[in-house]
DNA sequence: AGGCAGGTGGCCA
DNA sequence: TGGCCACCTGCC
């Protein structure tokens, strides 16, 4: 059923922390470890397992009759076709003792490239919540609207599906006041079925405007989305832990959040949301240590 | 056991 | 603009 593990060579360094920051750390919810050693996610059809074997070899696996296009894919969304060193390099890390702190923290880190539309749905989902919940909240959407892509495997639910389906439904997968949201987002993209295809094809600017308008989607969801699901790499995502991270070692106490996503942006330049991740994951590790 | 969590929208000054 | 509050649900 499943292939034989094929190893993968990579290119930079990545240490099994990094890899579980990159799969876990509140960029994608459906990621599960099965093992003391495997990862298995699923995106749209696809559906993989990973085995670190040593930082710079990666095992993979995957079912059989689909393996070559999921290889294929794997390799996009992990963004392993790509140099991530020359991204950090842009980064400011030469004047920030902080940011380069963290880079040393989680070598490897990087950013995945999910599918636009999984992507808005998942962070639809994100407000107010943890990332366990989310991945609770995913996997009821996945398990109940969702098409079965392999025996008891669900992956998310289409907006299409999502659109034929009720609030009533929705809210019966633990999405609470997110459900209206979801819903309402539903039918405005059935009666522009191109909105998210233009999202993708403006600059990060208009692009951001173009998603604040859907309902459930302000400043923070909308940079994340864009951020992990559309490579506008610009994007700062702004929620509870960079604003910390930001008042507590940048020094910017009494900053709103429309000043600190500014403050991202200007200080980080164009790979803010890489530099972002990096904060993101260094603070989430110090927060659960203490 | 109950406060609180990867926010957003609406209402008020 | 800026501040406050309701909104669901389930983890810690």
């Amino acid at each position: 059923m499943w292939t034989d593990w094929e190893t993968i060579k990579l290119s930079n360094p990545l240490p099994v922390h990094s890899l579980e920051e990159i799969l876990d750390g509140g960029q994608a919810f459906r990621w599960n470890k099965i093992s003391d050693t495997d990862w298995q996610g699923i995106w749209l059809s696809n559906l993989v397992r990973l085995r670190p074997l040593s930082s710079t070899n990666l095992a993979w696996s995957a079912p059989q009759k689909e393996a070559d296009k999921i290889y294929a894919n794997l390799i996009s969304y992990l963004s392993l076709d790509h140099s991530l060193e020359k991204s950090i390099d842009q980064l400011p890390w030469r004047s920030d003792p902080h940011l380069s702190h963290c880079l040393k923290q989680f070598p490897g880190l990087r950013l995945l490239k999910q599918p636009l539309e999984e992507t808005l749905l998942t962070f639809l989902c994100s407000a107010t919540k943890q990332i366990l919940q989310i991945k609770q909240m995913c996997e009821l959407l996945a398990r109940n609207i969702g098409t079965e892509i392999h025996p008891g495997i669900h992956r998310l639910p289409t907006w299409e599906e999502i659109a034929e389906t009720s609030e009533k439904q929705l809210r019966g997968c633990a999405l609470g006041f997110r459900a209206s949201y979801i819903f309402k987002v539903a039918q405005l993209l059935k009666d522009q079925p191109k909105f998210l295809k233009q999202v993708e094809a403006v600059s990060y600017p208009l692009a951001k405007e173009r998603l604040m308008t859907l309902p459930g989607v302000g400043e923070k969801v909308a940079d994340c989305v864009l951020l992990f699901g559309a490579q506008k790499q610009e994007a700062f995502p702004v929620d509870t832990w960079i604003a910390k991270t930001l008042e507590r070692r940048y020094r910017l106490s009494g900053w709103n959040k429309k000043q600190l996503t500014q403050f991202g942006q200007i200080h980080f330049g164009q790979y803010a949301g890489l530099a972002q991740q990096y904060l993101f994951a260094w603070e989430r590790t110090h927060h659960k240590q203490k």
